[in-house]
DNA sequence: CAGTCATGATACATTAATGTCTCATTTGAG
DNA sequence: CTCAAATGAGACATTAATGTATCATGACTG
């Protein structure tokens, strides 16, 4: 139902920001092949667009992982299938981590509560046995979006595909965590 | 030899930044405890800022690295002891990871220059048996990287102390690289 | 086909950031 | 202490980015 021309005006800001936060919005408009004044009639500033697409951002990042996970035997198994679907998403990722939006009371509600949805999936991957004793669940969860963040760089510099990089991103987790060196 | 004003300057642009990548001149010259006048009395504009964070980026990460890993007894030893002198150092590497400097030939080619070196390094790694035959080199040197920044977030949010999280990023590198599950 | 609607292009106004200058004050070296 | 250099504060000019308004055009709908 969201309107196309904001999905690409949306789109194309992500890709625009991840490779340079300091962009303007002519530049975003250039790169969704629109026009400036277009931009603002969809959206009334930066401000505004900066809180759509850390909304979307974190919907994107939920919608993909909830399908991804559907059917996953496990939590550690989850982890492993939301790998695959994250990485496609780094930029958002990338974005929300890059933006300080915490003064924005509704993006920091939502990043918050997805923010402990992920903690609390690692623990149960914790309980199966796939984390090392001395390993906290802070690290894990960071460790989990550096990956896909790693992955991502990889397959962006040419120098993996998205399946081979999602692959050594998991297999880079798995016995990382596990911590029998 | 480098000047005391300047040195503060670039300190405080380093954290500035590295907090928000859109911070103002004015930002800066605050952070530093300075007037923004000062400020420009000591670098031309934004861009001789930059450029200048830049460099002393490189050099900064340089430094620590080769004095950190001076007297190690391998090259699998050398990383384990530069991860610790990185994780302070984490601003600096998310400035250069941030800002795009691509256009400016000398900072192009010192960081060219660095990669290069990191990841001749981490061959040497590989010859000593620490990473899985499978997993690409360009792989561990970005997972290195990645690891460093993580430590460095874990410290940020008050999670862990240095030692804890540096400990904690060997731990899932070496496992990790190793790749036996 | 007629009408409406979103758009691009352009001009324009406003605001924010940057860069320059001056001057009184402070600092530090001799 | 004295002098020279550096600084902070502020005024000011310039430029870049943002935001607003208008208008002609092309697309889509009824």
């Amino acid at each position: 139902m969201t309107d196309k021309t904001e999905t690409a005006i949306l789109n194309a800001a992500f890709a625009t920001f991840a490779a340079k936060p300091t962009a303007t919005l002519a530049e975003v408009a250039t790169a969704a092949g629109i026009g400036r004044a277009t931009l603002h009639r969809h959206f009334k500033g930066r401000e505004d667009l900066m809180t759509a697409l850390a909304l979307k951002a974190i919907k994107d990042i939920d919608t993909a992982f909830d399908k991804a996970t559907r059917d996953a035997e496990s939590y550690t198994d989850a982890m492993r299938l939301g790998l695959d679907a994250m990485v496609a998403l780094a930029d958002r990722q990338t974005f929300l981590e890059t933006e300080p939006l915490e003064h924005v009371p509704e993006v920091a509600k939502e990043y918050e509560r997805q923010r402990e949805e992920l903690t609390a999936a690692m623990e149960e991957v914790r309980k199966e046995g796939s984390i090392a004793a001395n390993i906290p669940t802070a690290w894990a969860v960071k460790t989990y979006e550096a990956m896909t963040y790693t992955a991502w760089s990889m397959v962006k510099d040419g120098e993996a595909t998205p399946k081979q990089a999602s692959a050594l991103a998991w297999q880079t987790l798995s016995s990382g965590l596990a911590g029998d060196t």
